[in-house]
DNA sequence: AGCGCAACTTGACAGTGTCAAGCTCCTAAA
DNA sequence: TTTAGGAGCTTGACACTGTCAAGTTGCGCT
């Protein structure tokens, strides 16, 4: 019988620990914020050695390109509950879509942070598979949105990038204004006052 | 006489330190993107060993308040170089404006990811006072050509936001989008189209 | 029954930011 | 002119990071 150096636990401790991981992900970019968000804490929290997640994940870059696909699964539910609740009329939902985006930027800022800072230069795979359908799943919810405001014989691009820019442009600004964030969502209406100017074309 | 142990170096090799270490950091940031920017590199770019910085700068963070700093002062200035080829007319200043934005963007894509990265959640020091007047100057920049389009007794901040949150979120997009980049600056004139339909009130 | 491999662990490595201690040289006071 | 003090910089150490190599365990398949 040869020494039993290393103890000996189970092999597999959780059902998934991938999923476990990501979670633990979740949890630490809520607590902690970006600077928190660590392979070995992701590891440690989930109940495992720090090398454990090498076996699920191309490394810090998979994981959290893994972290910020569920992200985006989050993001377009959240903003497909805003509309539910809206009337079912274009400027209606076009302004509860912009709203939840704002909300998901809001409520998970350092899961948004991930999931948009400049995908190119943060150690993120922009060509992971699973990534681009969730994050194509996002585009299609405000592309949808803002579909009825199109002018005929134009491209829906540009009508989606007014949208889209302007949304993400005034969430990152206002979590850049740490200080003043609830400012920002009292006027969240205000900014969205512009796309009133948008005319509906269908 | 007593042994020397370390060597007979001078000890003032710059005339001054602080500001080569800020170049330091903006040509990391500039060849190496926002992983390249490191403390020790800076210091070693700039011919002094690791510690040397923190005799200058509050740390990694302080360094990064200081590099931000600089770059909002090229940020108002590429701004204005923009503005003083445009014709002197409201309109076309504001085109200007932003398009100097969107350049600055483009150019400086690492720099330009420090500077608004969730100034909280990063390690930056957000009320440090020398950044904050080179914010509030290059936001006076982007304020003074959205004032010519203030709706009379309306606060003139929810226009400020509308174009400025315009513009931020395209140039995030475009850079978050690395392979596409051209085709956002291509597209840029059809979105600040939203901006025409602003009405002059002055 | 026994083999193979996936899952996981331990240990090591280079790199990071930060702190403590020490050396050097310039400056200012006596 | 001499001497104390301190600013500027260096070396060395620490804890922490991500990654790799090697070893251990246990499931599933032939």
């Amino acid at each position: 019988m040869p020494p039993r150096a290393a103890s000996a636990k189970p092999a597999h401790a959780h059902v998934n620990l991938r999923e476990a991981l990501i979670d633990a992900g979740l949890t630490l970019l809520a607590n902690e914020g970006t600077a928190g968000l660590t392979l070995r804490k992701c590891a440690a929290l989930a109940g495992v050695s720090h090398a454990a997640p090498a076996h699920h994940f191309a490394g810090l870059p998979g994981l959290l390109t893994a972290i910020a696909t569920r992200g985006f699964q989050i993001f377009a539910q959240t903003m497909l509950d805003d509309a539910a609740q809206a009337a079912d009329e274009p400027r209606a939902r076009l302004h509860a879509i912009c709203t939840g985006y704002y909300r998901f930027a809001f409520e998970h800022p350092a899961l948004f942070d991930l999931m948009f800072r400049q995908l190119c230069m943060v150690p993120i795979s922009i060509d992971d598979a699973e990534l681009m359908v969730a994050s194509a799943a996002a585009h299609g919810v405000l592309a949808q949105a803002s579909a009825p405001f199109v002018p005929k014989g134009q491209p829906a691009q540009t009508t989606e990038f007014q949208v889209w820019s302007l949304i993400h442009g005034y969430a990152c600004l206002a979590l850049a204004n740490k200080y003043g964030r609830d400012e920002f969502t009292q006027k969240l209406p205000a900014l969205l006052s512009l796309l009133d100017k948008l005319e509906l074309t269908v």
